[in-house]
DNA sequence: CTAGTGATTCCCT
DNA sequence: GGGAATCACTAGC
């Protein structure tokens, strides 16, 4: 017999570690979203470690902005970012107050809820579809800026929370290249993915954009 | 399956 | 001014 998942919020000393401890731990946790038309649950199956200030690759490199404050904060807070002029992605703060590390969010299962992403969620042509990806991800629970500094270490009843739910057995767990990040950033393997998973993203390597017009 | 490109806007230099 | 932790769509193999 398999026991009930533990739908105890992750304590806030969870994240208050190295986040490249943190990151291949969150592996198998469910992140639950709560909307006004219900809750969506999503089974974490992929994410990334961004190492604070020092890491060429986070948006913490040069510096505490406006944009980023919240990478800056306490652990156990989402740090939710717009990019390439149309997506949202979302981190999971780590590390100590002042440490600017986080875990980029990258893809999931969603394990409940999955009609209430539908609408967000057209081009999606099948249910493996719906969070492959770290804009996806963000699309399917309707998350953007004004989830900016949500504690995730909260009641699951509130916006965003993140549960206990079941660990991925180190053995299960891969890692490999950061996708998409320029530079020698991208150098570092702080990209980890449950084995096997028909939800993890395709590997993209950084290719860097030339303006049209 | 891979490779190429347009979309669209915020933020920092 | 121009890059950005991406996606959707198309062409071609």
């Amino acid at each position: 017999m398999i026991a009930a998942p533990d739908r105890t919020p992750l304590p806030r000393e969870f994240f208050d570690r190295p986040v490249l401890e943190v990151a291949p731990d969150l592996l198998g946790r469910t992140l639950v979203r709560s909307t006004p038309d219900g809750p969506i649950h999503l089974r974490l199956t992929e994410v990334e470690a961004y190492d604070g200030p020092k890491d060429p690759g986070s948006h913490a490199y040069r510096g505490r902005t406006a944009r980023n404050a919240v990478m800056f904060g306490p652990p156990g807070h989402a740090y939710v970012y717009f990019t390439y002029g149309m997506w949202h992605c979302m981190n999971l703060v780590c590390g100590p107050d002042g440490t600017a590390s986080a875990v980029l969010l990258r893809a999931g299962e969603i394990t409940e809820g999955a009609g209430l992403t539908r609408t967000r969620r057209r081009s999606a042509r099948n249910d493996k579809e719906l969070a492959k990806g770290p804009a996806r991800l963000a699309t399917a629970l309707d998350i953007d800026r004004a989830l900016d500094g949500t504690d995730v270490c909260a009641e699951p009843s509130s916006p965003l929370s993140i549960l206990t739910g079941t660990p991925t057995p180190d053995d299960q767990v891969r890692n490999g290249p950061r996708t998409g990040v320029s530079g020698e950033g991208g150098v570092h393997p702080w990209r980890f993915w449950i084995a096997n998973d028909p939800t993890v993203s395709p590997y993209r390597a950084h290719k860097p954009r030339r303006r049209s017009t």
